[in-house]
Order: structure tokens, then sequence, then C-alpha cells
DNA sequence: GTGAAAGCGCTAACAC
DNA sequence: GTGTTAGCGCTTTCAC
């Protein structure tokens, strides 16, 4: 199929390419005779404008980019893919479209990543770092397009940036299992480092403080975010440390820590209570139902959209950072 | 940040624009001093070359389009995500980026998507198309740029198409169930009218009729794909209709009808025997642990974007439909 | 072994 | 109200 292009559209028309251009883009005023001239031709030679020639003239390609650090385990993605889909809805209404890309968790092939978007492919960047407290961005992200970090907290505030404040939530739920009588409150979490899990146990610590109980290293536990993982520190935690109640600061490293629980046959909560993290559907269906901390993973997509096309169409307000909260869901598993 | 292009890098290299789209192409040979000094000057400039100027004049922007029927609710989603992240995986080997659409599972937003990768953006196209069976995809889909639907099977063979045979998986359960004495085996759904949908249900059918039993419509409940028809329906099936097994055809549902069991702590398998659909980290933390028909959903994402890749590279090979196998996995539930 | 220059399809400044 | 035309940054043909 041969390429229709606007002269093509022109010379049927018998009108300029600049009037086929402005009646499409409604840019300036064309009479009404000569708009339906153009309409008809458009339809009879079924015109696709070239969005690429456009881009490059315009210099403006209506595409925002996503880059999300996920990892092949079947379940860790859940929690981005729902800030994605929050991401390519707010921006649809907007009129971009969204290029995924996946740093799966690493650092170099996130830099790859960012090149592929520095060749001025994209109006905007979303972007969750995979290393947001040693690794520099500024160095990697100097394509002239704004960039809103999301989830992790850049050390240098080079950007807006939305964040969950994940650390009221969890020591919400500290305090709730104090306040139900526990003393030795297993902590569940995966690497420290990224902002995120630095957050919740630093929660978990000033509740115990501020409750009055001291902080036992043995009752936490430190290790990949896997579903086994999750399972063999809840194990350990019940088993040899003697907790009564574990926090689970991530979505599988909870399941992990329910999946020993019911194999186990161990009554939740009399004899261990459990919170986990990230509310999804499937966690209404464990028995009791499972108690947790909520993100509001679609309003943070929505905000970090928000942020990147105000700075798109300009704005030069001082970058800000943007805490959305988290909630306690009290289900009955605690 | 004012931007670079060839030109300024040609210019301070002494070289030729010529010169130094060949260096970074390596589409002609070129002297190693000369190469070196194009090297020098780029890095000098810290020169990002602009891949839709490149795409402009190549006619071909390495970018691919996916666009599936994600809906609003949490968990309906795990597949086609599951899909998005294995073809994503796959594309980036071969040096591609993906464009993440969804259609929502509408039509009218499906087509509208569809001309935004119309407009000659993309090299190709891989879809999970809202309605297979009544729309013609013909007259939408005419963008010069090769097609591969997925999971749903479209009316007239188009395009190469991977599916996966659900109806298989779901024989082997449904026969299953029937070994084990169950002869009042309810079956829940989602809307039929898509292929996979009708699949199943015609296995069903198939694997009672071919075991003498019956075809009892009161036992096949037909509805929105939601966590509370699941509920609903399962609910019904036992508590009205005195099924002794449940078989529930795709993941959200499947949940839907864990939540009723477990809720009214009927136990499983013993009164009533369950099986469900798509397997997830989070089947195995119910008790027992839930039996599945299980799609190679990594599998089928890696197969379409191969598939596409050949017709971008030119394959003129009659059109294709490959089935991929699903498969029963036997857990505690059934 | 390298360069000059046309042109991909569009937008927008300038002209009338 | 509309047309002419330069040029976005790159690839590629032709020339030497």
């Amino acid at each position: 199929m041969e390429n229709i292009s606007m002269k093509d559209v022109a010379q049927k028309a018998k009108v300029s390419t600049a009037t086929v251009s402005h009646v499409i883009n409604e840019t300036r005023y064309v009479a009404e005779e000569t708009k339906k001239k153009v309409y008809k031709a458009m339809k009879e030679l079924d015109y696709q404008p070239n969005s690429v020639a456009r881009s490059l003239r315009s210099r403006k390609s209506n595409i925002i980019g996503l880059l999300v650090p996920l990892v092949a385990s079947d379940t860790s993605n859940f929690f981005f893919m729902s800030i994605a889909n929050g991401i390519e809805q707010v921006l649809k209404e907007n009129g971009y479209n969204l290029i995924l890309s996946n740093s799966s968790e690493d650092l170099s092939i996130e830099q790859d990543q960012i090149k592929v978007f520095n060749s001025q492919l994209i109006d905007g960047l979303i972007i969750a770092p995979v290393d947001s407290q040693k690794h520099d961005y500024k160095e990697n992200l100097r394509g002239n397009y704004p960039v809103v970090f999301i989830d992790r907290q850049p050390k240098e505030l080079t950007s807006d940036t939305v964040l969950i404040d994940s650390g009221a939530g969890t020591y919400k739920a500290i305090e709730l299992l104090i306040s139900k009588g526990h003393t030795k409150i297993g902590f569940i979490t995966g690497p420290l480092g990224i902002t995120t899990s630095d957050e919740r146990l630093q929660a978990y610590k000033n509740a115990l403080k501020n409750n009055n109980l001291s902080y036992d290293e043995s009752l936490v536990k430190i290790g990949s975010a896997t579903f086994d993982k999750g399972h063999s520190f809840t194990k350990e935690l019940v088993e040899e440390t003697g907790a009564t109640a574990i926090f689970a600061a991530n979505n599988i490293m909870t399941m992990g820590a329910v999946h020993y629980l019911q194999e186990k046959d161990i009554p939740i909560p009399d004899k261990v209570a459990i919170i986990g993290f990230d509310d999804y559907d499937w966690l209404r269906i464990t028995s009791p139902p499972l108690s947790v901390v909520k993100q509001p993973s679609y309003e943070m997509g929505k905000k970090a959209v928000e942020l990147l096309i105000k700075r798109i169409n300009g704005s030069k307000d001082p970058y800000d950072v943007h805490r959305l909260p988290s909630e306690l869901v009290v289900r009955g598993s605690c």
C-alpha cells in the first residue's frame, strides 16, 4: 500500500499543504467550503497523518515514557502494573501515549533504557528508580524532557517526586499490634537501601520506641523480596524467635508469610497475628481475610501524570515532593 | 539545553554528516582514524541521536504497539500484564520498544487507539481484540504494518494469531472432576462471544458428553467477569442447584468462588471441589491450594513477538494460527 | 574512503 | 483566507 501524504491530499483538494495542515490542526481560520474539500479528499484517499514527521517538525511526540523495575516473579509486578494502568488512563485523557519500559530492577539496564528515551522520542518520563540512594540520576537524565520520580525518593531533588507515605501506614499497623498485646512483632522486608523499605523499617522502630518496647534485631528479617523468603523468614520468626505477630513490608513476602501460617495450620490471629502490604483482591480470599497497609497506586500514577504535564506545558515552579497517604485496612488477621 | 545534532558533531570532527551517520550505524567502511575523531566529537558534545528524525527518514521506528483490553478491576489485568511483560522482554532483546495501549475492553476506544497507531508510528502491532467475532478488524487495521492477534481469534484470518488452547486444559479439568465422582459440576464464565469463553464452555460440554453426563443448563452461570459475580454464582450453584464441584473459567471469578466457599466454611474439596483458571502465586495461599488450568502467558507474548518480527523483516508466509497448550495443575482443591 | 545534497512529511513564519 | 517555502535531523544515492 502506497503512503498517502499531505501533499496528495492538498493536490486532490486543490489547496496548499498549509491549508490541509491547518484544517487538521485547527490552527488558523479556514473557510467552511475549503474545509469540506479537504475533509473529502482526506476521506477519499484514506489519509493517515504521519505522526513521526509531525513530531520531528513540532518537537513534540505526545509520548510519555514510563520506566519501572519489574522482576520476573509473577507477583511483585502488581504494584507497578497497577500504577502503569493509572498512568495510562490519565495520559489518554490528555491525548498522550505511553511507552512502557522495564529496568528489571537492574541499574545498567535502566541506564540503557534511559539512553533510548534520551534520543528525543518522549515528551516526559515517569520513573521508579532502581537505585535512588546511591546512584545519581542527574547524569543520565539529561534529555531535554521533564522527569517525575515515583515510589522511591532520589537522593537529590532534581525533579518532581511522588511518594507514598508508607511509614504512616506501617506505624499504625505496628501500634495496632502492640495495642493488642503483642510484644514480639516480627518484621519482614526486602533489601534495604530503597527508600520504601527504609521508611517502613524506621516506622517499625519508631512505633516500638514510642510504646516503650525495645528494638530486638533478631525480630527483623531482611532478604530478597520473594515468596520463599517470606515463607522462611516467617518460619524462623515463629519457630525460633517466638514472634506472635508478623508484619510483612511488601506484597510478595506477605504471601509467603501467609502461606507458611496456613500450611502449618497456625491459627490467625489467635496464635500469630499478621498484617501485610498492598491491597489486592486476592487478599480477600485468605481465611481470615488479611489486614494490610494499602498504597494508593492509581492515585500515585495520576498525580505523577499531572505533575509531568504541568512541566511539559512549561511550569517553572520549584521541584516538589508529594506524599500520598497510605492506609491501614483492618480485616480479620490481627 | 541546546540540542546537539549530527551537523554539530560533523563540524566538530571535521567530517561530513554522512560519515557521522555511517559511523553510528556501521553502514559503510570508515577509516579507524576518522571513526575516532567522530566518537570523540560525539562524546564531547554529548550527542544524542534523534530517533524521530531517524524514523522519518528510514521509515522504521523500532517501536511495537501492544493493545490489550484491561478493565478497571485490580485483578483481571494480571493475565494481560503478564503477557505484556513477556512481550517487553523479548522485544528488548531485539532492539525494539513497546508502546502499551489499553482498549478497556471497549470497541470504540480500541478503534481510536488503532487510529493512533495507524499514523505511521509503529513497526508492528500485537493486539488482543475486544470483539474478535463480530467486528471486522480488516477495516481498521490498514496501517502499513504487520499485526499479530493474541488470545482471541478474529473471525477472518487476516494476520498471524497466537492462541492458548484453553479448551484442552478445561476438558482435562472437567474429566478429573468426573473421575472423582462428581456429576453436578457448576461452570462459571464471563460473557460468551469472545473465543476464549466459548472454547472453555464447549470443552465443558464435550467432557460431559464423552463421559455420558447430560448437559444441565442450570449448572452454567454466565455473567460479567467480576469477583462478585464469581461469588454469587457459586452461592447459587451450591445452595440452589446442588453442585458438588465448581469450575471457574477465568481468574477473577475463581477468586470470587473461593471467597464464597471460605466465607461459608465449606470444606474444600470434601463438600465442594473447585478448579480455577490461571496460575498466580496467590493461589498457593488458599487452603487447600487451588488446582487450576494454567495458561502460558509469557510464552504467548514471546511467540507473538517472534511472528511479528518475522513479518517486519519481510516474511510472506501464509498467515498462521499458533495454539499453545494449557496445562492442568492439580493441587488440593479437587 | 569520504562528501554533497536530496528529501522523508510535516509545521509555521512570512507574504499577499 | 490562503499559498510559498524553509527546515526539523537524519539516511542514502551519487559522485569523486
